[in-house]
DNA sequence: GTATATCTTGGTCATATGACCAAACAAGAG
DNA sequence: CTCTTGTTTGGTCATATGACCAAGATATAC
């Protein structure tokens, strides 16, 4: 990747992010890239040439980042925590890539659109190995749904781009342990944190296995 | 609202949904709609003026479904619980309306954006007042921020509306309750769920307080 | 049955848009 | 210096788009 394509690749994440791939035009691209339409086409001979280019990038990167996260981690419960802390992190302050993918899909067609996919499900299967591993570690209820708690985590991520801009109240890290915390030992009183506030029954449960580094969310 | 008008918003509500407001032109609507471009004019005079109609009435009916399935519940989880299934219900079997609520806000301006999140918070009102009222009876766990309870619930049912279509497995109101028993309940074996399994010693707290009319998902 | 209000028709108009290109320019290799 | 390769310029072209309207058609009121 050139300099040029990086500057390119980087404007077309921030405007696609604010406008949608539909309402931004290649004259603002170029604009915003600090050159001519026509250069513009020189690199990306299309628009969704740019956004598949970006969107695949975005996705890998993305892959990357948050295998690193849970490699570092020894325990199934904390390698979960650890993904949803780096995958909200990076839809919220990294580059846009990821927002791009996870709202502009809808603009791309043909055969980038299975390409996406691809890496969509490389990315899910990260998950799932996780879930599977807690669940073979005893650690998950019987009779849930593993989708459902994926579905439960990484929506309530995916869908935290939508308010987080306006509420940052909030860092990264602590809207994650929260979504981390409620939805593993429940928001009722009578899930974890409740039953073990109110008796000393079971010991061997420490909810610092899980929030180890002192920033859980209040 | 006259016939035709709403045969108008009916088909703008699908074309938005499935093309996104940016990419749909006045031309495909007034065809979808069983008309010509001119007479789409008449009524609407412009596209943004059909979008603002469409999404503030789907925002107050959506407002007032909530609210008729909330009153009949009596506790404040299954109050909960109701609102849930009643939102998911809306927005991947209702209209089209909600979705596009929920996906095509960036494309509204000026004065009709702030009347649209005037009914935002509204329904948000709503939501707190049930977490409040949850609380007020004592049965959410302490040190829990309310503001990511209802961010974790909306968020992963809003979200839901990009993956439900393909995988069509699940009624609404089992995702929607899988979601709920999870979040109150926690999906580790320590949560509630894991530990009525394991113990009797908390007889006083019934699971089917709340799955009481027999189709929770599995 | 006529007058009035409502709605539709079929088209125009100015502008915006994505794609494209021939020629000019820049930079490095020999 | 010169040749070659890579890049930019400034613009064109056909089409698409949102907004709009004068005239005609239809329905409604009285």
């Amino acid at each position: 990747m050139t300099k040029q394509e990086g500057i390119v690749l980087g404007v077309a994440g921030r405007l696609f992010r604010e406008k949608g791939f539909a309402a931004t035009t290649v004259r603002e691209l170029a604009t915003a890239a600090g050159m001519l339409p026509g250069s513009l086409h020189y690199r990306f001979p299309t628009k969704e040439s740019l956004l598949v280019e970006l969107m695949e990038r975005g996705m890998m990167q993305a892959i990357e980042r948050v295998r690193a996260a849970i490699e570092v981690e020894d325990t199934p419960l904390n390698k979960m925590r650890s993904a949803l802390r780096e995958h909200l992190s990076i839809l919220v302050e990294g580059d846009d890539a990821i927002y791009v993918n996870l709202y502009e899909f809808r603009s791309v067609t043909g055969a980038a659109r299975a390409r996406i996919l691809r890496l969509r499900d490389a990315y899910e299967a990260l998950w799932d190995g996780m879930l599977h591993a807690a669940v073979g570690a005893g650690l998950i209820r019987a009779g849930l749904d593993l989708r459902m708690v994926r579905f439960l985590l990484l929506g309530a991520v995916n869908w935290s781009a939508q308010w987080y801009e306006e509420n940052q109240n909030y860092t990264p890290g602590e809207v994650a342990d929260a979504f981390f915390s409620i939805s593993a030992f429940g928001f009722c009183n009578d899930g974890v944190g409740g039953l073990l506030a109110q008796s000393a029954e079971r010991p061997e449960v420490q909810l610092t296995d899980v929030f180890d580094d002192g920033d859980r969310s209040g």
